[in-house]
DNA sequence: TCACGCTTGAAAGATATTTTCAACGCTGGG
DNA sequence: CCCAGCGTTGAAAATATCTTTCAAGCGTGA
């Protein structure tokens, strides 16, 4: 684990640091099948991409250097050159940094004690993957904006829904105005209230979920500053949203479905943005988080020891 | 300081790793007067040469592409080109060197890139804790319990209660009747309905909420296998737990109150479950799995690739 | 079935790297 | 002091590499 994170990457902004599989995984579904097969190449060898040049890395994947190029451009580098360099530091990097990784996919089979270790690796994995690949710039103005807000409105269903609580619980807690919607229904009757100085976030892990893109477009339409949580940063939900935090997309499998990781991820970007606007709004923010504990404490029994 | 030293100094040999500087200095001295300005300006700054094309460095140095290129071979690389990658990997390389093992806490004034660092760092080392100090043996009861249960219950509020849900809503989807009850009132009259056979599981960070272990006792009375997912294994909830499942305590800040570590830890203990039970109910859980992703599909719009 | 738009690779165009080569400057001998 | 010889140097040509363009191919939805 490293302390690259300060140089994020949001598709198209500067290069990737160390955290070029999970960029690959998250743009991966918008990439088309043969720039898909280089991305793969890319990451399953980085060093020994990093020995080839255009034409080489073309002939092994079987595509044009035009697709190679492309493929470097969509990771967010100027060119392959660019994005050869950067391989060629992250070989030099895992060479040196030994990790034993736990790479398997979790199997029907697996004894209870190996799952727990796999999914709990995965996670980790998951959150390194997604503070590296987190557009500080991006949350910061998310932050500004949430911190100042005259309301806040979230909105997420499924998985996602109880993503969007949390963060709505926990806002309220450090006595901002905030509601959760779950229903699509009232989250677009209540979005239409919302106007300049409010913020509506959004959450969806596949960006094209409806019932959430439905109400974060009316509240941009009314003037809200508008943020998206969403692991699919060129997904519609995208258009209509001020603010983009891109969460990571861990591998998945069939026991592990996405919505299990995403939510790891989301929660991760969740709380960072909460704690942004807690420090933001510090002043208020303390008095009324002790108040909240003090307000619980009678709720539970005494302690057995 | 490495044994690479052997194979890397005789001028002609492969290219070399790290010992650049040193390599630079011992060859120093059979270079020409414009070849050591480039040496030199290599072993300063291996991460800005990085950068730059032959004809850059030979106009930093003030030398000439012809210089720059006989400088790369004396210091034993094919070409430039091998060279500069080399240099972006040494780049990578220190960079990477300087991890400061983000130990302290989040503190107001915090520049939010630290904020997501830390956090992260925070979430990774609790799902580290939880792992280990999670009791497979207890996991695999109530993984074997919840499998044949007739029907779950799920008891959590405030905090808890969203971790609560996520399970029922999990377990709901491979085909299990569970439900997550966050009304006190509500959970302790269906409590009464349970009996042997079916699975109550309560959850509580603190292990004193009145509120959650109330429905539990009255399960664990009514005969119904009894589980608590809690992180003091000796609250008053483990009691009429027939099953205890810890989850660990990390340290916690003002900024970060336990709420927020104690549900990345609840979560994984959630998931382990989870995914326990999916693999015992496998024929019948993987086809709810699949079926609960189409019945999802058509609520998305279409990519916009 | 057709038309449209996206995907793709061949080839042209632009850049970067390597090589060549002539000029320059230094050194030592006449 | 001058000159020859040799090593050093950079300009420019040659080559390799990377990037862009563009038309053909392919899939998709009307």
């Amino acid at each position: 684990m490293t302390n690259d994170v300060k140089e994020s990457f949001s598709a198209d902004s500067p290069p990737a640091p160390a955290a070029l599989a999970a960029k690959v995984r998250t743009l991966a579904p918008s990439m088309t099948r043969s720039m898909q097969r280089v991305a793969e190449a890319v990451a399953g060898d980085p060093a020994g991409c990093a020995a080839l040049t255009v034409t080489g890395l073309a002939e092994l994947t079987g595509t044009s250097e035009a697709t190679v190029v492309r493929t470097a451009r969509l990771l967010g580098y100027p060119g392959y050159r660019d994005l050869r360099l950067a391989l060629a530091g992250l070989a030099a990097h895992q060479q040196s940094g030994r990790a034993p990784a736990v790479t398997a996919d979790i199997a029907v089979d697996d004894p209870i004690a190996d799952v727990v270790t796999k999914l709990a690796y995965d996670e980790q994995q998951t959150l390194a993957d997604t503070a590296a690949g987190l557009d500080t710039v991006q949350l910061g103005a998310a932050v500004a904006a949430a911190a100042t807000a005259r309301r806040i409105d979230v909105y997420g269903v499924g998985a996602s829904s109880l993503v969007g609580q949390d963060l709505a619980q926990k806002l309220l807690r450090i006595g901002l105005i905030a509601h959760a919607h779950t229903d699509p229904h009232l989250a677009v009757t209540n979005a239409v209230q919302l106007r300049s100085g409010d913020v509506a976030i959004a959450i969806t892990h596949s960006g094209s979920t409806g019932d959430v893109i439905e109400p974060l477009r009316v509240a941009f339409d009314r003037g809200a500053t508008t943020i998206a949580i969403t692991g699919r940063p060129d997904g519609p939900v995208t258009q209509y949203a001020d603010h983009i935090l891109t969460t990571s997309t861990a591998r998945e499998s069939e026991l592990r479905p996405a919505a299990m990781s995403s939510r790891t991820s989301q929660l991760l970007v969740v709380d960072c943005l909460f704690i942004g606007v807690a420090q933001r709004t510090y002043e208020t923010a303390a008095p009324a988080l002790s108040a909240s504990y003090e307000a619980l404490a009678h709720r539970h029994t005494p302690r057995s020891r």
